[in-house]
DNA sequence: GCTTGCGGTATTTTT
DNA sequence: TACCGCAAGC
């Protein structure tokens, strides 16, 4: 495509932002703006116009869902693939470099990738071998600061010499301990991934250097998430006055309880002193009275640059606001709303998932289909994780947790004293958990030896399969695995059809030539990225779940005091990101929005009293339609507003809460649908369409509601009246249409 | 090694 | 209220 054209179609201010020449460019792109359309055009343009060669982009994103965007519209603008560059994640990314770079990193030739769940485990067992005992240390706390340090790069060491009590030396000394027998497994988990990459490139000069000179072209997506390390790793690659294009926006940094750092795209150019700023100004998104509602809600937060979008949406009808008088009446009331809102895409949006479920007993009780989005994923099922670690180990053979589990299940009789056993052992011969396994020692019962052993000729077998999916057809027919379930019960057999799916995914892996290690790093990074149902139907979503989606008509629930925003000891940037949640989900509207909150909600099976957010209180009243039935006696308004600090809220923020009543009797509620249907409703050649009925041998019938790829390698999104929403390849699938 | 019952706990979760 | 993780008991 060549440069005109490419332009033509954008903007002032997203031109601007595409043919920035070399050095820095931070876009701020506020919700709705373009940001993913810039992104991608900018590359095309730097392409097209011979500035840069495709082996040259380094195009990093945060989802895989995202990075697949990227790839595919940077593909249709240029007419072919991206060839040489790299499109993908932060992670996908520093895999792929310590891959390549295992010995210089530290790591095994094939090392291990442990997700959360194997993180969790094996810290369980440090604190166990430590005597750690829980009160003081729960788990969940030592993990969370175990991630927080290596996303801030701190080592252990660091971390010791930073503690500020024994609390913390405490948990510098846990970390130490999970590292040493995280190398002892050969493994890496999550965190590490970034810390390490981070680590080679500030040892290996001569590396960083190659990949500098290789990657001369940066491009960073949601840079407002980055945390410390990602930060870090994007100054190494690029170094001070790199050709690096940042893309983000501050109101929409939701992660803070992860690592991220706003302060990366607040002091972008103090980082980067010559940086080009390019505020991308328009929302072509949201109608009038949302975007301005949004914006007056966000305007409380202070620590943001002031910005104005303007929407290019038009005007639309007021933000409806609805006061229920309890969670079940909210519920009646959103369904009853939504029914007469079809055709168009709708989302409940709440903040915690607890919330869910009052919509969902609705939506079953009136036959409406949703999707909820979240909910155990595909890849965090027991089933396929058990297969999984037998997978693993077949991998990387010193993968001590994977053993573990592996042994396991099925049981086959190898318990706790066996395992004590090959503890034992394994310290006094200096291997691996699995090696000293592999060897039988002779302290073992004979049922013990005889297990291990069928168990290690079992994984060898499946070692000397060439592809993936054989490896795992080979897993399935000799393990036991699937034999454990029994074909009446219903999870059971959902269970089956998790391991038939499982199969399935190899395959199509096996399909884009990865082998059976390809295909397990693809997993480890993958989780679930493909499930989004955005454009099929009522989707029920968190607000984090939500952020990058969009639909015609959105209802943000459960706008109370300690909901939304919650509060736990809740310190005043807390607050603030909370307020960014509620913004993010205000924004994902196109044409209608509904605000909702509950006089009495059941929390944790107290029915308690509750008082509106304060965030109802900072939109202006002449943007709001007040739907409640107790309008004026006892609605939102009437109740005593609390602010927390008034004086430490910044002036816009005050300014904004001087409300005067809307003069105008309320507007008719007439909804708009979007021209020509709405929403990403693809049909592929092979003709599947959403809509379709269809019939699964294991799920039943059920509805495909979204057409994902082309052609081989399309995947459907069915929603199965008994098993609910499952993606399936339908060539692998046994589907029928009915 | 698997089941049962008790008590503690209760966000959000891109990889 | 509901679920999860753990410990005791089969």
């Amino acid at each position: 495509m060549n440069e005109d054209l490419l332009l033509a179609t954008l903007d002032e201010d997203q031109r601007r932002a595409v043919t920035h020449g070399e050095g820095p460019l931070l876009v701020l792109a506020g919700a709705g703006s373009g940001k993913t359309r810039v992104l991608t055009t900018r590359i095309a343009w730097l392409l097209a116009t011979g500035r840069a060669r495709s082996h040259e982009i380094l195009a990093v994103t945060f989802t895989n869902k995202a990075a697949r965007e990227m790839a595919e519209r940077v593909e249709a603008l240029l007419g072919n693939a991206l060839r040489g560059g790299f499109v993908g994640t932060f992670h996908r990314f520093a895999l792929q470099l310590l891959r390549r770079h295992p010995h210089e990193a530290g790591l095994p030739e094939r090392f291990a990738v442990y997700d959360a769940d194997d993180q969790k485990g094996l810290l369980q067992q440090v604190l166990k071998s430590l005597g750690v005992a829980e009160p003081e240390l729960p788990l969940k706390v030592v993990r969370a600061r175990v991630s927080a340090a290596k996303n801030a790069l701190l080592s252990p060491e660091k971390l010791a010499s930073a503690a500020r009590n024994s609390r913390d030396e405490r948990i510098a000394h846990i970390y130490k301990a999970y590292q040493q027998r995280l190398a002892a497994a050969g493994a890496v988990d999550f965190d590490d991934m970034l810390y390490l990459a981070v680590a080679l490139l500030e040892q290996q000069d001569a590396l960083r250097r190659g990949l500098a000179e290789r990657f001369r072209w940066l491009l960073v997506d949601e840079y407002q998430d980055t945390n410390l390390a990602q930060a870090r790793l994007v100054r190494l690659l690029g170094g001070p006055h790199p050709n690096l294009t940042v893309v983000g926006d501050e109101d929409q940094s939701i992660y803070r309880w992860r690592g991220a750092e706003v302060e990366n795209i607040l002091r972008f150019e103090e980082a980067y002193p010559r940086a080009t700023v390019v505020t991308l100004g328009r929302n072509y998104r949201s109608a009038e009275p949302i975007l301005r509602a949004a914006a007056a809600l966000i305007a409380h937060n202070s620590r943001r640059r002031p910005k104005q979008l303007s929407s290019q949406a038009g005007a639309g009808v007021p933000v409806a606001v609805f006061q229920a008088a309890d969670e079940n009446d909210e519920a009646r009331f959103v369904v009853d709303e939504l029914a007469g809102v079809f055709p168009g895409t709708v989302a409940v949006l709440y903040r915690t998932n607890a919330q869910s479920r009052p919509f969902e007993a609705e939506l079953v009780r009136r036959s409406v289909p949703y999707v909820v989005v979240g909910g155990t994923r595909f890849w965090e099922r027991a089933e396929v994780k058990d297969a999984l670690a037998y997978l693993r180990l077949v991998v990387a053979p010193d993968d001590e947790l994977a053993f573990r589990r592996a042994i396991r299940v099925p049981a086959r009789g190898v318990g706790e004293v066996a395992m004590d056993h090959l503890s034992r052992a394994a310290a006094q011969w200096g291997v691996s958990l699995p090696q000293a396994a592999r060897r039988c020692p002779p302290a073992l019962a004979p049922r013990a030896r005889i297990a291990l052993s069928e168990f290690f000729a079992l994984i060898d077998g499946v070692a000397a399969e060439t592809t993936a999916a054989a490896a795992v057809r080979r897993l399935l027919d000799g393990s036991g695995l699937l034999d454990q379930y029994s074909v009446d019960d219903e999870e059971d057999r959902a269970r089956r059809a998790n391991l038939d799916q499982l199969l399935a995914a190899a395959a199509e892996a096996g399909e884009r030539g990865l082998d059976l290690a390809g295909f397990l790093d693809e997993v480890a990074l993958l989780s679930d990225a493909d499930t989004s149902a955005a454009g099929a139907t009522v989707v029920l979503s968190t607000l984090h779940a939500a952020k990058g989606l969009e639909f015609d008509t959105v209802f943000l629930v459960g706008l109370e005091e300690g909901l939304l925003p919650l509060t736990r000891s809740g310190d005043e940037a807390d607050a603030e990101e909370e307020r960014r949640l509620a913004y993010v989900g205000m924004t994902r509207a196109r044409r209608r929005l509904y605000l909702t909150w509950a006089s009495l909600r059941r929390l944790y099976g107290q029915q308690a009293e509750t008082r509106p957010s304060r965030f109802l209180h900072e939109l202006p009243p002449h943007l709001l339609d007040d739907r409640s039935p107790l309008q004026g006696r006892d609605s939102f308004r009437t109740h005593l507003h609390r602010p927390t600090s008034d004086a430490a809220r910044p002036a816009a923020a005050q300014a904004a809460e001087r409300w005067h009543r809307p003069a105008a009797a309320t507007p008719s509620q007439t909804v708009a649908h979007p021209p020509g249907g709405a929403g990403p409703r693809r049909s592929d050649p092979n003709g599947w369409r959403p809509g379709m009925k269809v019939r699964h041998p294991t799920f039943g019938h059920g509805v495909v509601l979204q057409v994902q790829g082309t052609a081989a390698q399309v995947r459907l999104v069915v929603f199965f009246d008994r098993a609910g929403r499952k993606v399936l390849i339908p060539s692998l699938a046994k589907l029928e249409r009915v």
